[in-house]
DNA sequence: TCCAAATTTGACCAGTTAGTCAAGAATTTT
DNA sequence: AAAATTCTTGACTAACTGGTCAAATTTGGA
């Protein structure tokens, strides 16, 4: 008599449904990244996800559903590495790990960068509240701490907002652009050791700066 | 007798077809960018034009073609500052004033650098060649550029492709992120002063790195 | 094995979509 | 001012959309 996978039963899930669940996610990652949240369709998820329509639909019960996990699984990852920021480590050392971590998120999972960018291009309807609340508590925390090491002459003045915003939107550029990257690039951007010429010319520039040394 | 506004009269408008193609494009530029190109309607793209979808479908014969035209015109825009980079100027202040310019195309029409951007993260159905061709060639040209003044020792040995990805990154974060980017500066983002604030950080960090100095 | 619960699906519905059509209103040309 | 042209619109269509429903099939525990 179940109209739906129910998350009552004390939040176990069966085989079938942690498998399927995944798959929806899986493809809704892929297909609300390309089309945005209008665009995209339960069909097409389900599709990509290779169930019917109905059966998607008995698993998480409407579009916005679906998206809103989607997101919200996309965010804390994302939230993850900047936490962990060090204010006790070296920040040079600090911010190469945390650039390295983010440029290896983008390679290995541009799907999720690129579902995180659309709902921001959107207005944020979705994380709009997180990130004025949330997010920029992070932030301003963090941003603390980047003072703290300008302060201490460990680090160059410069702004820690938008410090932290030229990280974001270069190790993201790399998922969000992907095509254009590799457009202009060429095979040469699917080669194994791209990643790693990525996040060495990348750290260099924000590192050191591009005037001669 | 004519069914829709031919261009054929040798490209000559009227005053009614060029007042609404500019009405239409600025809708089409407001919805397609934060709806992205599926999940826009032309209905909505009408609304906003302040005209009938009938009389929208008078001037562009369909909803593929007004999102060509309005690409068309992003794409042009974008490039005009890039192919300014002049091989004969100095380095640091042909990349100032190209950073500048983008910041400032940024801030003045951010909804051009969604628009581009949705186009991309869809899989640049409609821009992939001109991606491919005649960007790569224009962005090769450049990197040749940079190269020499490498060369020169007047920049710092860093990969020219990457860094013109991390100016295109940067600069187009704060109108692709404008949301995001306003939600943790909060109303300081929208003071008169503020895109000269961003394009001081900006140029601060990627001429002169994060390294203490 | 047997059965209750969980899973899966096709048929269906009401609303939305891009685009057509014919006719009316405004504008320009003569 | 009359005619020709350009502009504008409401009514319509066929395809697609998110979501429902009842009935079938599969699964896992006794």
């Amino acid at each position: 008599m179940a109209q739906s996978a129910a998350r009552s039963n004390g939040g176990k899930q069966s085989r079938i449904q942690t498998e399927n669940r995944a798959l929806i996610m899986q493809a809704a990652l892929d297909v609300f990244s390309t089309d945005g949240y209008r665009g995209a369709t339960v069909d097409r998820i389900a599709e990509r996800a290779g169930m019917s329509k109905t059966n998607l639909l008995y698993y998480y019960p409407s579009k916005e559903e679906i998206y809103r996990s989607a997101i919200e699984q996309t965010v804390e990852a994302w939230l993850d590495p900047f936490d962990a920021i060090d204010p006790d480590g070296d920040p040079i050392e600090e911010l190469r790990r945390y650039i390295t971590v983010k440029l290896k998120m983008s390679d290995q999972n541009p799907e999720a960068s690129r579902l995180f960018a659309n709902e921001v291009q959107r207005g944020a309807p979705l994380v709009g509240e997180f990130l004025s609340t949330r997010l920029k508590a992070l932030v301003d925390e963090k941003v603390a701490v980047i003072r703290t090491w300008i302060d201490q002459g460990r680090l160059a003045p410069v702004d820690p907002y938008h410090l932290i915003f030229t990280i974001w939107a270069t190790t993201q550029h790399y998922a969000d652009f992907e095509v254009q990257v590799q457009a202009i690039l060429g095979k040469q951007a699917k080669k194994p050791g791209f990643s790693e010429q990525v996040a060495h010319a990348v750290l260099s520039i924000l590192l050191n700066g591009i005037r001669p040394r």
